[in-house]
RNA sequence: GGGCGCUUAGCUCAGUUGGUUAGAGCGUUCGGUUUACACCCGAAAGGUCGGGGGUUCGAGUCCCUCAGCGCCCA
């Protein structure tokens, strides 16, 4: 079998992804039944979604996991699926009614639900085709969209459960509203946002004369005050305390209050105290039982407590407030003022603080079920330095808002009696009677809410299914750490709650996908880079090895394109090492490790060599230290086995010793086949491709297994005579151009040694292909007019070259070197503290050097000596 | 205000039980069409690992502190 010149990408990866799915390998059923599981599930992105970075991350980080793990022989499953998404894809919708020239409230819910579906039906395959273009090996035909039926059931019980559990509840409360979505929003969507604003300085009258000034930064908030608030101690304010205050324009009387609550030293250390409108004042209301005025309407237009500024829109109210106050002298001065204001974290607009009826989680029996998980390390978190954040977090709960105002979503399953008022909630997903007199809550929940129980919700929970049985808890979370509070704390609260397990053993957490000088990718700056893009140009497996090798776990990645062709270049790599092999295998197919006692030098080197590559890789997967061992890999496949062992192997292969060349081959083989086995879970497209064309058992590298590291392989006495050689070409090399010496001229070498000389004599022919030295003779003393590299006891001097002031410069150079390099040495070793407390590996392997150092420096001295 | 992270070569980043003379890619310089590869090969220059202090036989790695940057929470 040959191959083409180059890999083909886009040809073969979706000839090979269609295979792949074919065969079934994807599912768990693939591996035998007895296997143990492992289970992912996919963080279901958005259905209105097009791929990103953060996507094609956890693609590559999660096919990685579930690719080594069914290598490793487990059952492996990794459950995909989309999230409604509530409020995304409604805007989208909306948008498009807008564009026909209707909108969501002409249509009606019941049109609007079958437009959204219509929507998702056409638009909601989008991105699962897109995450097959990355190789995700996912079982399909286990696919999950949160509001399907079993989805929709899941939901339900468990909001009937947490009310069942007194955990669930409606009330009036002041919550984050969203004007522009008209909905209530969590505090977890709201985000604080610094902006240049300005403080607002007036008079609160007093009724008998006076008054007290006061600040704000948003004043039609005044309109609804209910107290002026000031600090017992405040000798400016104090026989204020207990007499009215007139609002402003609306001439209500409000009482003077006091509180330690009062910074004293801001402001004017008076405070209007607005409970509708701001949460701390809402608390402080409770503490002095003062009434509540909203003087707000949900579309932020001011309302009929607002007076004569009623139905004005929230900042035209604002400027029309300030205005008539300066005119009946109410104003003191407008400050400029650097201020943080709440924000929707969709969209940015300015969330309002406002009264409203919406249901309530009261979460804190789950959180100290969810910290408690953690802190007995029944579930890790990757890298554990998320911990602290999430104990915090959790630590600090606050009750969760789930309902909202919109129409796509889980319809909360709670029914209200027309006539009674009474209110039932319950399972079943009609009325409690068919007396026609119940209607159902309007609101829909939170997406969050159906997204948290996605573990068990996706095989099958609340029924007791078979998928549920094998594939549940578990045992990876692999998602960005920007939604560990949303989707991850929540998974774990309400897993624990309802399953009594936690749904994962693991959450390995990633981070953010920045442009190349870590901005943050936005379509404003123009700076997004797109995945699909580079797929397009460089291949999949090329973008999966540079997000995998180019992150750490938890750190942000800057996404360098020149980073992505190294990535490309190495997939040519091997490529072109593969048709090495395949052209000098004649009719020969070499399967399995090669046996020991007959290997040569060079061979027995590359087989210790990958046999620690293994060993290596293992145990930084261990670790989920993936970028890591890539970067081992990318390091054996080019600067060993193709740099050295190929290039050496070709005097073998072009020669005629026929044992020497099979058995060459089969090491050849064997390497190429570990390391294609090593690298499938970064590169499945290229690795499976080159796998089929090499000698090979089995069906498919998917689901063949993971290289078994065999220690008798490791030999550190033919790693050490390879280094010496290895550093000789190298200086030889050096020295070649150091002189410039035409590459195609053929040196003679000599060479003084007392424990290589067997060594070099076998294989001299090393240093002819690799240093065009072809000749090598052996000495007791130094030839004239030569320049001479050495390692460890070998002097090796090349015949021919005279420039002595040249060469004595080098030497005296290179003895400086060793003298510094031996008296650090013997420092260290004449250091009891370091002889008696290092590991003795560690001591053994600085007198080994001490060793070869002092032998380097001898020949260089006497080298010197004689020029 | 509290917490976390980052600061390593010109640029972008690795470096996890503390242990060789700290690595890679890109860029720069020099030399190469050797029948796997120019998506290449051979070499070079370039770093007091943010500053200071400490622990240790030994610190880029652990601790303290300061500075700058970023993120999260309030």
């Amino acid at each position: 079998m040959s191959l083409e010149k180059n890999f083909n990408f886009n040809e073969a990866e979706a000839r090979l992804y269609q295979w792949w799915e074919e065969r079934g390998y994807f599912k768990p059923e693939a591996m035998h039944h007895g296997a143990a599981p492992y289970v992912i599930s996919m963080p279901p992105p958005n259905v209105t979604g097009a791929l990103h970075n953060g996507h094609a991350m956890f693609v590559s980080l999660e096919d990685l996991m579930i690719r080594h793990a069914r290598m490793t022989g487990r059952s492996a499953l990794w459950v995909p699926g989309t999230d409604h998404a509530g409020i995304a894809t409604q805007l989208q919708v909306e948008k498009m009614l807008i564009n026909e020239g209707t909108s969501r409230e002409a249509v009606g819910r019941d049109e609007f639900l079958r437009r959204t579906w219509e929507w998702k039906a056409k638009y909601g395959g989008h991105i699962q085709r897109q995450l097959r273009r990355l190789g995700a090996s996912c079982d399909w035909e286990r696919e999950r969209f949160t509001l399907d039926d079993g989805l929709s059931e899941a939901v339900r019980e468990a909001f009937v459960r947490l009310w069942e559990d007194g955990l669930v509840y409606r009330g009036t409360r002041l919550i984050n509203w969203s004007p522009g979505l008209k909905t209530a929003v969590s505090d977890l969507e709201v985000e604080n946002k610094d902006i240049e604003g300005k403080l607002y300085f007036f008079k609160y009258q007093i009724e008998g004369g006076g008054f007290i000034p006061v600040a704000t930064t948003r004043p039609e908030t005044i309109l609804g005050d209910t107290a002026v608030c000031v600090h017992p101690e405040d000798e400016r304010y104090q026989h204020y305390i207990g007499k009215m205050a007139i609002v402003p324009m609306l001439n209500r009387a409000i009482p003077v209050i006091a509180d330690e609550y009062v910074t004293r030293e801001f402001g004017t250390g008076a405070l209007k105290v607005t409970p509708g409108h701001d949460f701390n004042d809402y608390d402080l209301a409770q503490r002095h039982n003062l009434p509540i005025i909203n003087v707000m309407n949900r579309d932020a237009t001011l309302n009929e407590n607002a007076g004569p500024y009623a139905g004005l829109e929230r900042f035209e109210a604002r400027k029309k407030l300030w205005a008539d106050m300066e005119a009946a002298d109410l104003t003191i001065e407008v400050k400029p003022y650097n201020m943080t204001v709440p924000v929707s974290q969709r969209g940015g607009e300015i969330i309002e603080p406002l009264i409203s009826e919406q249901w309530f989680v009261n979460v804190k029996p789950l959180a100290e079920k969810a910290i408690a998980a953690v802190r007995d390390g029944r579930i890790k978190i990757v890298p554990d330095h998320f911990e602290k954040v999430y104990y915090h977090w959790l630590e600090n709960i606050q009750d969760w808002c789930v309902s909202r105002q919109l129409w796509w979503g889980h319809r909360i399953p709670a029914w209200h009696h027309i006539e009674t008022g009474e209110v039932v909630v319950r399972r079943e997903d009609s009325p409690p009677d068919d007396s026609g007199k119940w209607q159902q809550d309007p609101d829909v929940l939170d997406t969050w809410f159906s997204s948290g129980l996605w573990p068990f919700s996706t095989v099958g929970w609340p029924k007791d299914t078979a998928d549920l049985q094998r594939y549940y808890p578990t045992h990876m979370m692999e998602t960005g750490y920007d939604i560990l509070f949303f989707w991850v704390v929540r998974m774990v609260m309400m897993g624990l709650w309802f399953t009594d397990e936690p749904p994962f053993e693991t959450i390995y957490l990633h981070g953010l996908v920045r442009d190349e000088h870590g901005r943050k990718m936005s379509k404003t700056l123009g700076n997004v880079i797109d995945p699909l893009e580079i797929v397009e140009e460089y291949g999949a497996d090329a973008l999966r090895f540079t997000l995998l090798t180019g992150s750490a776990p938890g750190n942000d990645m800057n996404l360098a394109l020149s980073r992505v062709e190294h990535s490309r270049n190495f997939g040519n790599k091997l490529w072109q090492i593969t048709r090495f092999i395949l052209s000098n295998l004649e009719d020969e197919a070499p399967i399995g490790r090669p046996k020991q006692a007959k290997l040569d030098l060079p061979s027995r080197w590359i087989m210790s060599r990958l046999t620690s590559l293994v060993q290596t890789v293992d145990r930084l997967f261990a670790n989920y230290q993936y970028g890591e061992a890539g970067r081992q890999i990318l390091s054996f496949v080019w600067d060993e086995l193709a740099d050295w062992y190929v290039e050496i192997s070709k005097h073998t292969l072009y020669g005629d010793d026929l044992a020497a060349k099979s058995l060459t081959r089969t090491v050849l083989c064997y390497a190429l086949d570990t390391c294609l086995r090593l690298l499938h879970p970064y590169m499945p497209f290229i690795t499976e491709e080159l796998w089929q064309a090499i000698p090979h058992e089995g069906e498919a590298l998917i689901v063949e297994s993971w290289p078994e590291v065999d220690v008798s392989y490791l030999d550190a006495e033919a790693e050490a005579s390879m280094q010496t050689i290895m550093e000789l070409v190298v200086g030889i090399r050096n020295t070649r151009n150091e002189y410039a010496i035409e590459p195609s001229k053929k040196l003679t070498g000599v060479v003084i040694t007392e424990t290589m000389r067997e060594t070099l004599e076998a294989y001299s022919y090393i240093f002819a292909r690799l240093c065009n030295v072809n000749e090598l003779q052996f000495a007791d003393a130094a030839p004239e007019n030569a320049a001479v590299v050495i390692a460890a006891d070998v002097a090796f001097y090349l015949v021919g070259m005279v420039d002595v002031e040249a060469e004595r410069q080098r030497l005296e150079q290179e003895q400086t070197s060793l003298e510094q390099q031996i008296a650090r040495v013997e420092g260290l070793l004449a250091n009891d503290g370091f002889v008696q407390k290092a590991k003795p590996e560690i001591v053994q392997r600085e007198r080994d050097r001490l060793q070869d150092l002092r032998a380097s420096y001898q020949a260089v001295s006497e080298r010197l000596k004689s020029l």
